[in-house]
Formats: structure tokens, sequence, C-alpha cells
DNA sequence: CATGAATGAGCGTTCATTCAT
DNA sequence: TATGAATGAACGCTCATTCAT
């Protein structure tokens, strides 16, 4: 996804380096934290003769930062799209309790199996949440930018009964967070069995919102 | 909290000092991020004559920021504490559901009155989640620091047979995630209802987590 | 000689710049001391447009510093190593009488001619010379390191016979530092005559040295 | 010895602060090198409460650095007089070669005994060289200040008949330097054999200038 | 006699970026 | 498309020193 590129075409050559620069930024944000992502650092990790290829092919640092957000951001689009499609080839179309489990092991398992790019990408988005909104033009999503089609499909789940009453957002919120917690809790212990995590995930939430019985 | 200091000793005049040069760097942070939150900019900020200053009562930079990780952690501590006092007061030592509703009100309530410190305290913790453990002494603990308390009282509700059965470091983890995504909801609506998120928090997991009734 | 470089290749260009800021390192360093010897101070003295340039080529402060010794000690051997070639081809090769004479009115010669490169090199050697042992590599070399030629021709000169018995490193050690000594001298006196100071030291050492008539 | 000294008067007890602080500097310039001694380290080694100490008892840091060197140079010239008087005692006032013989024999043991604060005196002395003779005023002798006495001693011995014609300031600069190179050698080498290397040094400047026999 | 507090200047270094091929 | 060279600004930090008790 070509966004906000530099001075430069789209020739194919082009998009090779850019990709390999996007990786080698991910690889140095998962490792050594955002604030060490300087040029030269990634010049390094990325093998490049100079700080000035990466300056030729993006705009400035934004461009950069916000390459790397869009490149991990539409890889979780596909893997977890993929999910809650077969999902509901499964258990038919429109039902949010399905839909729900396989948002929730969509991300575990993709945040399992991508973990440099996970990291790389929460220590962008927390890093700009709350920052003054400079420049017109906000490069980076929110945190609640991703939790957006959880608060659609939370109301959605209200509407065919599925769900009880509750506060949308709020609770859209929580559960988007408790996803982004794993990367903490996998930084603390490797061998974290994630499957379980989800497991406990949807088993917490799924009671936590399911309609009352009666 | 004096944990750390510089080159000179603990006078009053001194500790009036480090208060303010804490205050004003949480403001910096809380306004315009972590990686703004330069030593020239402390010193505008607290409005000191030179830089010197801030190096003259703190070791460097980074006891200065553990000076403010330890401020705001003591005041979230003491807040909490006595709210989860009072709880145990009116429902009866050792209720794990008085309790748990008490810490995530008493931790909500801290951010939506003391929201400055609470976004400073989350960007160094989260800056710092992920990074290399160098030097053996980590002087800012990690976001799971603070989710020991609530794994341990989960770990009690369930014994007591309040709570059902459920992997209580998963749970915790979650549960402290959605306290922590409060900051962020607030950054994009600083007007948001916090008693009512408190109240879906709290509605949201004591259902998720109780026992199955019979 | 490019030992240690920094964050750029070895063109042309390059060396061109190194060359002139070592050697307006070796000034600031003759005329204003060590301790004077700022990125500052060179760049002004280089007629820099920043003290960037300098680390820009260099590594460091320490990898100028190591290239400054370098530099010196390369012109000294070469210097050095001519006119002990030509006594050689006048006197015999391995006639140890003559190798000294040529040793120490070589060194002579160049102290007189190269004042500034050799009061840096002094500055340098004897500042760091009595320091811990830091770091394993030694970058810059101790003032033993120019005196290793001296004790083997000592020696030699002992097992063809032309030298008395004596320990040639004590002795090996003298001459040098006589030697080194006289940058202080023309500190002191700058019209000193030094072919008159290399006759005398010939003259006092080989006295002091040479094997007994019978 | 007191010469220049602070806003302060000769009082018992500031004498014994102002030794303290000579001593503390003499032994972190030893250890760590001219350029480490700052204010700083000096407070910490002499274990004193500020800084301001150091400044209440010296007019500045010149002022310190100089009451080093005369506090070195003093007790050298105690140590070594007290020995050329005993040589004088026992082979006749006035006998240059039994003086010459003391002096080398005195300045080595002095340095095999004293080598801190040899150490301290040669870094100061040494860095002193060779830079511009700011302020009026030379706080610190140049290395040529010392070879003073053997300069007269050695004319001395031309003038009885004991020594040979040769330019008695360079071959005076030449022993003098052979001396202070002793603790150079001894840092490379801490065990070395001084009582020998005193006894080499006196053999081959003696053989070096003594008068032709016929 | 001692000391905590404060201070401006300067240190080496690193930053993202621009210029000129 | 790629690159080395250059750049001013800012970084955290340390310097010797002065002020005010």
């Amino acid at each position: 996804m070509r966004v906000n590129s530099a001075e430069e075409p789209a020739t194919a050559a082009s998009t090779v380096r850019r990709t390999q620069i996007v990786a080698a930024t991910i690889e140095v944000i998962a490792e050594e934290g955002l604030a060490q992502a300087t040029f030269a650092r990634i010049r390094q990790r990325a093998g490049l003769s100079s700080t000035r290829l990466i300056s030729y092919h993006f705009a400035g640092k934004d461009d950069l930062i916000t390459a790397v957000v869009h490149d991990v951001l539409d890889r979780i689009a596909q893997h977890v799209g993929e999910r809650i499609e077969a999902a509901e080839s499964a258990a038919g179309a429109g039902n949010a309790t399905a839909i729900l489990r396989a948002y929730i092991e969509g991300n575990v398992s993709f945040i399992d199996t991508h973990r440099a790019p996970m990291q790389a990408l929460l220590q962008i988005v927390l890093a700009a949440a709350g920052l003054p909104a400079t420049k017109g033009a906000t490069a980076v999503p929110g945190p609640q930018a991703s939790q957006g089609p959880l608060e659609g499909l939370l109301r959605h789940g209200q509407a065919t009964g599925e769900f009880r009453s509750f506060d949308a957002t709020a609770v859209g919120s929580a559960i988007q967070r408790a996803i982004e917690g794993l990367p903490h809790l996998l930084a603390a212990e490797p061998d974290l069995d994630c499957d379980n995590y989800a497991s406990e995930l949807v088993e917490l939430y799924l009671r936590g919102i399911r309609a009352d019985q009666r």
C-alpha cells in the first residue's frame, strides 16, 4: 500500500527497496524500541550504504512510520478477515458470537506468529496516542481506529439478540485492549500458550456480554 | 519517595525542587509525549533558569523518569488502597467481588481525576515494555507489574468460590489492560462518562468470571 | 593509514578531509594543549562549517586522536627509516654504532623539522601513559612502544661486541627519553642548535655503552 | 608550603583540610589521569560533602594543581637533598661524581617509594609543557626547572676536572629525562628492580661524561 | 569552617535532512 | 536509482565556579 511516497515513482525496484526498509524498521523497533529506530540504525539493519536511501524512498521519518503501520495493519486485516469469512461460512453470515470468536482467535494467532511486526505496531500506536493532533493530517491512526470493527460487531450482536445491552464503545475498547495486551505477556513469557489465551478471552467475554438466558 | 538521587542530600528545599521538576516532567510527557520530554522542555515548563538544575537534583534522565514512575505509582496505590479498604469495611474483609469492584472503580476514578500523571505513566511504561532487559536492574516496572495484585485477587476469589475456574494470569491481564485503555479513550473524548465506564467494566468482568449459578 | 573510520567509506575526497582535520588537530594540540583540543576548536582551526564534519569522518574523539598518533608515528618511522638505511649503506649492514647514530640523528632532525606534530604526539602519549589499561584494546601505544627498536639495536650491538654489557631495557629507555626531551627544550628555547644536541647525545651514549678498549 | 591560598587564613584545621585535598588529588591523578581529576572526582575520593570545600580552601583549580606540584617537589627536594648531603659527608664536599651518583640514586629511590605522587607530578608537568605561557604567572614550573640543579652540578664537575667537556644543558636534560622515564617503566612493569635501574643509569652516564684518562 | 543550591558555558555525540553528483 | 558529503540543531551531561547561608 503506497500512501505518501517521496520524490520517486512506483517502479518495481523501488517497491522492493521500500519493502526492505519497512522490514528493517519493524525489526529495529521490535527489538530496540521506537526511540532507537533512527535512520542510522535502520540503515545498518537493512545493510544500506547510506541513510540517503531512506530519505529517497520515503518523504521523511513520518512517512516511513506511516508505511510501517499500514503494512502491519494490512497484514492483520487480511489474516483476521480470512478467519472471519471462514467462521461466517461455517456458522452462517451474521452470527455475531462466531464472528467475535473468530476475531479474537484471529488476532491472537496473528500476534503469536508475527511478534516483531506486532511489537512495532504497538510501540508506534501507543507512542502516538495522547499526542497533540499536530499538522492537520493524522498519519498514525490512534488505537481506537482498530476498535471500530469490534464496536460495530458488538452492536450487531445486540441487534440480533445474541448479546445483552451494554456500552458497545466501552466493551469494544476493553476487548481490543485485552488482545493488545498479549504482546506484553509474550515479552515476559515467550513460550506462553496463545491458543489457551484466546480460549480464555473468548470464554471471558462471551460470558460477559451474552444475553441472559430465561 | 527518594530512590536514586544525584549529587545532593535529601533536604527540605531539595525535596521541593525535585517535586517541582517531577511535576513539570509529568505535564510535558502528558501533553507532548515522552520523546519531547527533554531537559530543555522541562526546564522551560518548570520555569527553571538552567537544565543544570535537573542534573543537579537527579542523577540523570533515567533517574528523573524513575522518580516520575514512582511518584504516580505511589499515588495510585494510595488512592486505590483507600477504596479497597473502604470496600472491605462495608462488604467484609476478603470479599473478592467487592474488592474487584473497588479496584476497578478506584483505578478508573484515579485516571479520571489525574489524567496527566496517568498519561505520563502509560507513556513511560509502554515505551519501556518490549525493550531488551539491559543492565540487570529494571528501573521502570513493566506493565505486568501492576497486574500482580489483580492476579492474586482473582485466585483468592476462585478459592472462596466466588469466581469460576479460569486462567488468572490471562484474565488479570485482560482486566488491567481494559483499565489502562481508559486514558486513550479520554484522549479521544475528554468528556466521556467515567463512572459509566467503570460500571460497564465491573458488569462485564463480574459476569465473565463469577461462578455459575445452579 | 585508515584504521578505525566512522560512518563513511574510504573515498579520495574523504581522505582529503580526514587529512585536513588531522592536521588541524595537530596544530591545536601543539599550540594549546591536548585538553584544549575540542571539536569546536578544531572546527575553527580547520575552517570547517560544523563540528559535525569531524564526527562524520571519524567515529569519535578517540578515533581522531588515534588517527593523529598513527599519522605522526608513520612519518617518524619513514624519516628515521630512510636515515638508518643510508647509514647501513655507508657503514655496512649491521653496524650497531652507525645505526644508533643514525637513529638519534634521524629522530632529532625529525623533531627539529616537525615540531608541532611531535609536540602533539608527546602530549597524547604522555597523557595516555599511566592511565588504567581500559577496554583491552589500547588505541594509543605507550611511550615504551617506540623504545622497542632501540632495545633490539642495543642487544645487537652487544652481540657484535661493539657495546659493553648492560641492561638494554634500561639504557634503551634512557636514550629514548633523552630524544623525547628535545621538544621540551625547544619549547623553552626555539633557536636551540639541534645538530649540536644530536652530536652531544651520540657522544654521550656512545661513550656510555661502547665496549671497553683493552 | 603555602603559596597562593584562597579566601581563608592559615589555621591548623585549614592546613589539615588542604593536606587531605592535595592527597586525594594526587591519588586521583595517579590512578585516573589528569583529565579525570575534576572537583567532583576529588570530592568523592577525599570523602568531602561538597566540591565547595575545594573552592573554599584553594583559589581555584590552578591553585590546587600548583599546591600538588609544590607538595611533591618539596618532598623530592628533601629526599634527594638528604642523600646528597650524606654523599658529601662521605666523599668530601664538592665531589661531583659522588653527588651525581647520589642525585640519581636519590631520585630513583624516591620514585620507587612514592609512585603515586610521582605519577601525578609528571602528568601535571608534562601537560603544562608546551602550553602557551598564559597569564603572566607560570604556576607550574616546566620540566626544565628540575634540570637546573643537574646542569649546575655538571658544570661544577667540568670545573673540577672530573667530567669531560660537553654541553651541560643537553646532557643535564638527558639525565633528567632518563630519571623521569622510570615511572613509565614502572607503569608497564611494577616489579622492576629500581636499584639496578639506578646502577645502570649511574654507570651509563658516568662513563658518558667522565674525563678521558690519559 | 562548612555546605547545599544554583549556574552558564561547553563537552562529545546524534538527529533527520539537504546538496550535488 | 543510488550515493557520499555536508549540515545546524538539539541531545544529555559535566565543568569549575558563585551565592547565600
